[in-house]
DNA sequence: GCAGGAATGTCAGGGACCTGTCAATAGTGT
DNA sequence: ACACTATTGACAGGTCCCTGACATTCCTGC
């Protein structure tokens, strides 16, 4: 490898993230799904109902970046909108049970190329590393400021 | 915050990736940097004469996009491309006095804000932190590949 | 030499995402 | 009840970066 620079850890985490992000992607090609969709599709099955702003909160992206991406879902059949009884402004996401499938499908693939990258490090190592990259996440809305999102 | 679900790791990097972007960026306003200019000046110092392909590579962009980005720099008076003698296709790039002026400035800025960022962690944890995130980077060739340095 | 392939810088076009704004709606204090 | 502010989903406009293509130039094998 190369010694070279004692690189800023800002862009070895780019790397990572373009590199996960990459191999992630390639994963979910075979069904038919974006990084970001996936994503979305995780957050509505932990939290079913949830609003177009509130999914864009959750996947750290402008509001309107996740109503493209769930139009993109739900042209699929993946989600539904709702109205929301409680609130007029506001529109309750859902998936459909294609949608649920697709996610089931969609998940063991990711979980096994995760583990397979994950492999050659302790558990020890592993919470070391979540808890740095916690830490990270905190730090721009704890140090003070907001995040821009991607 | 959320401690809802044990998130792929993907998203955990990329939340950090978003994070330290941020705060970065903020602290290189003052410098009339963006983080992606940042890294090339960066590439720049420690490799001087690189070519605009090169520079692309190593900052894992497209070539376009590091031309553009090169483009900024060379307006700011911080890069002079002059060609290259011993090839007419390629160019070869090099910072202006201002540029390592500038990038001497940046530099500590940005570490300070690293240095706060990794306070709290030992060098040990670190160490581990820095060989999981390279890991990453390498998985995504195939395991065995190049992946550029920054 | 020289044909074929690879690499370079650049242009055109598009995708993804963001900021800024708007009307409609919800919540809050008076 | 009523202003005032915040929030929601949407639209317009712009930025950033990428893919695909091209002519030019280098570098092979023959």
């Amino acid at each position: 490898m190369d010694a070279a620079l004692e690189p800023c850890s800002t862009f070895l985490v780019r790397h990572a993230w373009l590199a996960l992000r990459g191999v992630v992607a390639e994963a979910l090609v075979q069904h038919d799904l974006s990084v970001a969709q996936f994503a979305s599709l995780r957050m509505l099955d932990e939290s079913p109902g949830l609003s177009v702003a509130d999914v864009a909160r959750k996947v750290s992206t402008a509001r309107q970046s996740a109503n493209e991406i769930l139009g993109g879902l739900e042209r699929a059949g993946l989600v539904e909108r709702r109205p929301n009884p409680s609130d007029r402004r506001s529109q309750q996401i859902f998936l459909t049970e294609a949608g649920r499938v697709r996610l089931g499908e969609a998940m063991p693939t990711v979980e096994a190329v995760e583990a397979r990258l994950a492999a050659g490090f302790t558990p020890e190592e592993l919470a070391v590393v979540n808890a740095w990259l916690v830490r990270m996440t905190e730090a721009a809305t704890g140090g003070g400021e907001e995040i821009p999102a991607l």
